[in-house]
DNA sequence: ACTTGACGTTGCCATCATGGGAAGGTTTAG
DNA sequence: CTAAACCTTCCCATGATGGCAACGTCAAGT
């Protein structure tokens, strides 16, 4: 299935592994990506090699591991001796970060949902949402605990 | 409980509001909050009422709504002659942003750990989480059809 | 060989909500 | 009168991404 010919330039290369040539170029310049070999007229080339690791990051990404993450997943994965015990800790930490920010828009969702039924929905100004939102003390249903000042789910 | 006497500077309306100073001059900034009264030196003073409207932006902030969608609920707000659907549409839309937020991360997770469960997580380097991840195919589980680029689940 | 269009390069700006800090003015309590 | 605690504006950073402009390069068709 040898279709594209290594080395490919960034074009390919972004088509074959689902990261934009924008988050190439630029995962290169916050080092994620290694030095990588340009042509002489400064054209940046890929080895089949490069592009299994855009693919690897963008499956990280799709994951939602920042950056940070994932050039510690990459280490592992360059590493043959790694203890697969890192790599786990790696993902349960990430779950850990999809359970935080589940929950709190889960928290923020059931608040909205009990503002809503109230509201009749109709032409009469009477609204229980803006109501309640006027309120000195509105604190989002089931919230785990105080958050404070909790990341405002970003990414 | 008038603790404090109004109007208050701007600390004094951010403890009270929960929004930080910071916010507050941005929001007036951004024309969130309408043009504020100074004292001689330059100091911005809020009443009551002002300190109301912060509280007010804060709720809506800590369901998710997103700036734009906080002026739209401010305007109706303000409108005494509002339709309470209206108010509903606006409430029920970001609803359905929470929703599809949670769903993009729960897909996440499930296929997260899935990965993980797979993983023995010992001093071995055999791990199907690096393996899956530098698969040509992965693909996040259940994620509801195609997602096109998927907003990154950002603010 | 020359033009043209597709593709590459760099660099800057925008998003979105938020925080940090510097440099400087004001107010208030001791 | 001084020092602390406040306030002001302005600039920079975050994280991941997109957009555009100005400009260089390469391959294909005439």
């Amino acid at each position: 299935m040898a279709i594209f010919s290594f080395p490919v330039n960034i074009g390919a290369a972004a088509s074959q592994s689902g990261v934009s040539a924008k988050m190439i170029r630029h995962y290169e310049q916050i080092g994620l990506m290694p030095a990588l070999k340009r042509t002489d007229a400064g054209y940046r080339t890929y080895a089949e090699a490069d592009v299994h690791m855009l693919r690897f990051i963008r499956h990280a990404r799709d994951l939602g591991f920042p950056v940070k993450q994932i050039a510690a997943l990459l280490g592992l994965w360059r590493d043959r001796r790694r203890p697969s015990a890192k790599v786990k800790a790696l993902a349960l930490e990430q779950l850990a970060e999809l359970n935080a920010k589940i929950d709190e828009l889960q928290a923020m969702k059931r608040t909205l949902e009990e503002l809503a039924a109230h509201c009749q929905g109709n032409d009469r100004p009477q609204c229980p949402i803006l109501d309640e939102l006027a309120r000195p003390d509105l604190a989002v249903v089931g919230s785990p605990a105080r958050r404070k000042r909790a990341s405002r789910f970003g990414a």
